[in-house]
DNA sequence: CAAGGATGTTGCAATATTGCTACATAGCAT
DNA sequence: ATGCTATGTAGCAATATTGCAACATCCTTG
């Protein structure tokens, strides 16, 4: 499928890259045990994509931590 | 923007409704408090969509209940 | 019977997300 | 230097998500 990862409102920070260090394990093992591309990760590392909600339900999983402590919504209030 | 609701690999069940009606608040107070239509969260209390991450954190949050609380995977296991 | 509110459903357009391929760099080992 | 791994970056195609308009039904309430 695809496209090319673009602009989008600047939505949503993430902890993953952090999370996943701690885990030890690489973006490609993170995109296998949770069924993407490695790039599709580091698209969303980098905060170029926020993730669908499977997605970041499955992120959420693997690494052990609720959904709201790896992502949090930015222009709050 | 915009399509037609599809199919979609029957990924995601939610209890939105139930907490929606629980608050006492209609589809179209709770579309406004996260800003989108009214159909679209139509579509997701139904299922038809699984929505954003973003859109899941603002129901969430107004909600007042965790994403995982809301949302859980199907197909697990 | 109006009139209105909440909801369901369909259609089309615009944008976001993902898969995948290809190329680049840097580091670390052999 | 050659290889391997991890990562960044770009493009294209396919699909998912959202906006929005128009219509419908079902329930109230006047």
């Amino acid at each position: 499928m695809g496209r090319k990862p673009k602009d989008q409102e600047e939505s949503v920070v993430n902890r993953i890259e952090e999370l996943r260090l701690a885990k030890g394990i690489s973006r490609q093992q993170l995109a296998d045990a949770v069924g993407v591309h490695y790039q599709t990760v580091g698209y969303i590392e980098r905060g170029e994509y926020s993730p669908s909600l499977v997605l970041a339900l499955q992120i959420a999983k693997v690494l052990g931590t609720p959904v709201e402590k790896i992502f949090k919504l930015e222009e709050e209030n």
